[in-house]
DNA sequence: ATGGCAGAAGCATTCTGA
């Protein structure tokens, strides 16, 4: 079963690519992110046409997600719902379209759009944290239930500084602070585990290059898209990979696809184990 | 320190992103 996630800024605008890269790739299950369209204006049809169903969260001109997929997600959950944490009121998150969740083959498909921050001194950084700290507590509900888990999408945080083309520049800033990278482990708290780091031990491998200052020709990106998942399920995960091809597209995403081949069907109990994630600081 | 690029809204320019 082959699992992707993909901010394509834009849904709208990037709609011939993604329908060309599904022909090519044959995914099970897409998540999207940064759609930027209410969900009346959200394109069904050319995935249907595929045989995808469609779940869509999204709102005006920011945010949104949606999880296209051959078999139909059930048990769809929009938000936080009530696993907001108690701490932080639930409407300020309410009103940007962030999160969406799902059971697809027996898994627990959620797919994040967590929040840029903008910089350590901003409100939204608050925001950010606190908006992770809801998805921990949205986690540990699932995790109560027993859930196969796989979390995904744009963290907006490089979980180590081999995710960083210049760790030196950036050390301490925005997507590289100590402050997000504690808040991502307390999310994953050694039960899931960073499908990429299983097959990538070294630097050089990005998931986002800016539009600006010619990033993606120069080759400086960021690591910051991600495909976490239940310890329980490594014994299943075959590959992770990310591929950059698209941003090389004419009208590019500035972020690339990431996808793991998850084999359903093997029951090996060999798990993989945090030791083999990166996740010092 | 600033701007560099891109998308949405909407028609000039602002807001947001990372």
């Amino acid at each position: 079963m082959l699992i992707a996630t993909w901010n394509v800024n834009s849904i709208r605008t990037r709609l011939s690519q993604i329908i060309d890269w599904i022909n090519q790739v044959n995914p099970d299950i897409l998540s999207l992110q940064e759609t930027k369209v209410i969900d009346d204006g959200f394109p069904v049809e050319p995935f249907e046409k595929l045989g995808y169903s469609v779940e869509i969260y999204g709102q005006k001109s920011y945010n949104g997600v949606a999880i296209i997929s051959k078999t139909k997600a059930e048990n769809i959950k929009k938000g936080f719902y009530d696993y907001s944490n108690s701490h932080q009121n639930i409407e300020i998150f309410q009103n940007q379209k962030r999160l969406i969740s799902a059971d697809i083959n027996g898994i627990k498909i959620i797919n994040v759009y967590v929040p840029n921050g903008s910089s350590l001194e901003s409100d939204k950084f608050e925001y950010k944290i606190n908006w992770l700290n809801s998805l921990a507590s949205f986690l540990d509900e699932q995790e109560k239930k027993g859930d196969l888990i796989c979390l995904m999408g744009d963290f907006n945080i490089a979980p180590s500084n081999l995710d960083i083309h210049d760790p030196k520049k950036y050390e301490g800033g925005i997507m590289a602070s100590e402050i997000e990278r504690k808040a991502l482990n307390n999310v994953l708290k050694g039960r899931l585990i960073d499908s990429f780091r299983i097959f990538e031990k070294n630097t050089g491998h990005w998931s986002w290059w800016d539009y600006r200052n010619n990033a993606y020709e120069l080759n400086k990106g960021w690591r910051i898209d991600h495909i976490y998942i239940s310890k329980e399920l490594s014994p299943k995960l075959k590959s992770c990979v990310i591929d950059s091809l698209p941003r090389g597209n004419l009208r590019p995403s500035d972020h690339a696809p990431v996808m793991i081949n998850l084999d359903i069907n093997d029951n090996n109990l060999d798990f993989f184990d945090d030791e083999d994630n990166f996740f010092e600081i």
